[in-house]
DNA sequence: AGCCAGGACTGAG
DNA sequence: CTCAGTCATGGC
């Protein structure tokens, strides 16, 4: 049994990314930073609900009223000018999603991390969950779970523990896609809070499974 | 009452 | 290049 079919099987598929289109998922990816889903959510709707959830209306949109329907979301005022700069970005590349479908990952992935605000996991989440492309997505729960295991050093780095898990598992965007989104549940659920209280994890036997979804 | 959440930028050393 | 400080709302 892997660590993949295992959380698979206890938690079901995640359906990731929460988001109707890759454009929402580009601003949700970026409002999330450091701040629970919830409250990213109430964002979401404020900016559906004044109808400004496309690239050319978001840019149009003055930076005061902004900021206000971003405001449960956190950091309201650095936020708003990430936001703007990511939609910047967005509709001077006319639609990432076909107009980069030919350039090399590393290309666009280097592109997103010059926009201002957008840092490693923003970048592989926008790849992955709404480009497309197999950029494995690490973020806090991640690490965590993996150092804990002694897979990765506790001071491994973004980029290290990128390559720990694509050196091993194959490029899959379907499987990059389930798997974080699964490691998230896994750190949101049970216990690999930063705190780790539980002494009763379903999954504490972590140690002896492998990465790979694949037995063998 | 703190602590935490699906981080990234900035300035100092 | 490393790293503490900063940003801010809402749930528990």
């Amino acid at each position: 049994m892997t660590i993949y079919r295992r959380l698979l099987h206890r938690f079901g598929r995640r359906h990731w990314w929460p988001a109707k289109t890759p454009f929402e998922v580009a601003v949700g990816a970026m409002l999330t930073q450091n701040t629970a889903w919830a409250n990213v959510e109430r964002a979401m709707a404020n900016l559906s609900r004044a109808r400004v959830l496309t690239p050319r209306r978001l840019l149009d949109v003055p930076p005061r009223r902004l900021v206000r329907w971003i405001r449960p979301a956190g950091y309201f005022n650095l936020k708003g000018r990430r936001l703007r700069a990511l939609v910047a970005w967005w509709v001077r590349r006319q639609n990432p999603v076909t107009a980069t479908r030919q350039h090399a990952l590393a290309a666009v992935r280097q592109e997103l991390l010059s926009v201002h605000g957008v840092g490693p996991e923003t970048a592989d989440s926008i790849l992955l969950y709404a480009l497309g492309r197999p950029s494995f997505v690490v973020d806090a729960y991640t690490k965590r779970i993996l150092a804990r295991h002694g897979w990765v050093s506790w001071q491994a780095r973004y980029d290290e523990l990128q390559q720990v898990l694509m050196r091993r598992l194959p490029r899959n965007v379907a499987l990059y896609n389930e798997y974080h989104a699964l490691l998230v549940e896994l750190g949101k659920t049970l216990c690999l809070k930063r705190r780790p209280k539980c002494h009763e994890c379903p999954l504490r036997d972590l140690g002896a499974l492998r990465l790979e979804p694949e037995a063998g």
